[in-house]
DNA sequence: ATGGATCCACCTATGGATCCCT
DNA sequence: AGGGATCCATAGGTGGATCCAT
């Protein structure tokens, strides 16, 4: 883990073009046919197993490796998705078992710069912060989930929006607002359903990346 | 779905290199690395709809589109693939709704010829046949269907062979001997397992085009 | 600023079956 | 001869996220 740490923390300052070339990839002139680019990328350049696979990036591990898009002032601009949210079979589900607290467990962000005026292969990786969350925010995101699986329990998934909860919310997650994904309505049917995603807010981000520095300083 | 015999009997005599022209396909060497070829060429041919989905060739007909190999003499030489064979999740699954029974309910046959000693591109085209299966048959797939189900109910997967059921068995589905996909063992885990698959014996298909000649003479 | 919408890559499961060794 | 092993195409789901209109 400390390895991994070390790893990251080598790359730091580098900038995407100098680590796309590295592992002899491309840079998209935008992201805006590739928004995934810049996670792939340091998935390569770290080595993360389980690609695009249901399981956790450095399975050995046990640790979620996160690329934090950040502002010039080194802030989280974007929120962070953490994983689908499950729409069906939530009777045995709980927040001990759930993909949420599994995933958010030990998370290594990588701050990556995001100012849209820095192009692509310019912005640099700031220094990467192996986490897992404290007991305030877990008891937050604990709760949060919690208000959402309910809500989903209830079959009310299409009243949910991403308003609610403090620093976990549910959005969208698919190729456009077509798709549709197995659900369950409020009389227990199954029902097509809007795939949806838990995301942490940018707020939440921005106070993991502040304490840390402050603690730094 | 008189229609789509005629269609289906309009091709009886041609080739698959004619047909593959009309479609704009070219015709591999061999089918030892294309062995579906001859099947998705006559699924294009006769407009089958669903592609590669769960779900039955002609929908809105409820009916199984299969190419039936034959040898020089017009009797089937393979057995015929039908479903995957389900492995978890076997409470609710009865014969009535099984998928064995629904795929089988309606089968659109199209014989083709498949002696290794005449070309992919000169093998020509049966007559189809449109057939349901007469009770005897039924009960035949009725009990091997159940009597296989049973076994994997019970956490025999791995016990079942293909020499199990007279005109139903069980064989391998998969990439290669290696793959594997969640089984459910003796104690009632869940267990890694091969994936299998429900196949139709060639001497029942032999029986089925066997009826129908004789019916027409 | 952010909620809702969208985009690519990759893997897996299914559907199309035949191959090939014993 | 036929049981066990294998091969390709395609659709769909998940994982990587950012875009963009308001």
């Amino acid at each position: 883990m400390e390895e991994l740490l070390s790893r990251a923390r080598s790359i730091a300052g580098r900038t995407l073009g100098e680590l796309a070339e590295r592992q002899h990839i491309s840079v998209p002139p935008d992201q805006r046919r590739a928004k995934g680019w810049a996670g792939q990328l340091l998935e390569a350049i770290l080595g993360a197993t389980a690609k695009s696979r249901a399981d956790m990036d450095f399975e050995a591990i046990g640790v979620e490796l996160k690329t934090l898009p950040v502002n010039h002032r080194g802030l989280p601009a974007e929120s962070t998705y953490v994983c689908v949210v499950p729409l069906t079979n939530l009777e045995e589900l709980t927040w001990e078992t759930s993909w949420v607290r599994k995933k958010l467990s030990h998370v290594l962000w990588v701050p990556v710069q995001a100012s849209k005026d820095v192009p692509l292969a310019q912005r640099r990786v700031g220094t990467a912060l192996l986490w897992s969350p404290d007991p305030d925010h877990e008891a937050v995101l604990r709760a949060d989930w919690t208000e959402l699986t309910d809500l989903i329990r209830l079959g009310e998934v299409d009243t949910i929006t991403a308003h609610l909860g403090e620093y976990l919310q549910i959005r969208p997650k698919a190729a456009d607002s077509h798709a549709r994904r197995a659900g369950v309505d409020e009389e227990g049917h199954i029902v097509p359903t809007l795939p949806r995603g838990f995301y942490l807010r940018a707020l939440f981000t921005r106070e993991i990346l502040g304490r840390y520095y402050t603690t730094l300083r």
